[in-house]
DNA sequence: GACTTGATGTCGGTC
DNA sequence: GACCGACGTCAAGTC
């Protein structure tokens, strides 16, 4: 990883046109050749990048300036030119073991397909990952009547998911051995307008949460 | 802007709950107090961060090592251990001038606004960012025949972009006043399954060439 | 390589 | 402060 912290300017030509003007700023060099500017705020996203793979190529101007010109394949050009260098280290740090996570939407879909009857006394699980033409439905379900049930599970629930299940029913409901199929949006978190038309929609919202989803799951594991 | 280079473990715990094991990293502290740690890939994106506003504060063990504790106003906690500094030092940038951006969204919808003619013969502008009670349409035109057209721009046409227009253009057709209205998708690259949707809802598709459609603007500019 | 979906998304504008 | 839509979204998984 190499840290320089120089006055540059900056301009990218790619997905877009954009332009920095001469600022002390930290352009950081990783170790696949990206590259990335950063202004002194922003918690992490840099003013201007290049995503890897890409080449970097160093020039230096006559009056000791440095010109870096970074290419992807694609055709995107990131050009920093430097006017003054400030500081320049290098530092080896080797590959990262990695992060670890907890709470993210896949454990919540488990911890839901174990714990069914929180959705409605007497419900069941009929598979996770159901797939469709369209991609696969979180969990497809059976209510207390036998009745089939598309969920979509989301940490915050908002408009595109609403439409996302919406596709789904559209599509299970063709299939006569499945018609009729119920739609049941549920997340930790619904956002007004996309309860408001889940419920214009007939698809049933519930409001998950995950601490105690965790907490019966942890009693679950004492009990056995 | 200060960077510290340092083998450290980190814990967060916030919107979810994340671990990682004692290694070489770059942690970055910005003025505004964010921090980002970071690993030697990945252009931008660090392994863990905390966003500002928050609060940093840093203490130092007895054998020599440092745990840096960042708390934000939601309760939010960022957990670093440093057990061996190889590298810290400070720069001051002050405030960037900030980024110039050209080829937005806005602009192709700005180009368009004035050149329906693109759109077809004898095309011509209601007004741009119409307002309805689920948000702006981007534009809306009367086509030759004196039929009303909702126009949804999009630099990448994607399905969200179809569901978007689909919305508004139930929502306009309810009005007596306006019905019927046509919907028109254009973007400057439209994905095969958005085309599909789209098509399937009898909403027309145009790619746009944003570079024509400035040049046709630098023409009509070098007229008058 | 195209497509889909999730994300501690982030960021900016509006109400 | 909540809500909503755009983003050079990025990144991971599937087909």
């Amino acid at each position: 990883m190499r840290l320089v912290i120089a006055r540059c300017s900056v301009d990218y030509a790619g997905r877009l046109t954009a332009h920095l003007p001469m600022a002390p700023r930290l352009v950081l060099v990783k170790a696949d050749n990206s590259v990335s500017v950063h202004a002194d705020d922003r918690a992490y996203k840099p003013l201007n990048w290049m995503s890897p793979p890409c080449t970097l190529k160093e020039e230096e101007t006559e009056d000791g300036g440095r010109v870096w010109t970074v290419v992807n394949k694609t055709g995107e050009k990131l050009i920093i030119t430097m006017e003054e260098v400030l500081h320049d280290s290098s530092h080896e740090l080797g590959v990262d073991p990695g992060l670890i996570k907890d709470g993210v939407e896949a454990h919540l879909q488990e911890l839901l397909a174990d714990r069914m009857e929180t959705l409605g006394e007497g419900w069941t699980l009929i598979r996770r990952e159901y797939p469709t033409a369209i991609g696969p439905v979180d969990i497809l379900g059976r209510d207390a009547d036998g009745g089939t049930v598309a969920v979509e599970i989301k940490r915050r629930g908002e408009i595109d998911g609403v439409e996302q299940l919406t596709r789904y029913l559209e599509l299970l409901n063709r299939d006569p051995h499945l018609a009729p199929v119920q739609g049941l949006f549920a997340a930790q978190e619904i956002k007004p307008q996309a309860r408001t038309l889940a419920t214009d929609r007939g698809i049933r919202c519930v409001t998950l949460d995950y601490d105690a989803l965790r907490g019966i799951e942890d009693d679950k594991l004492r009990l056995f």
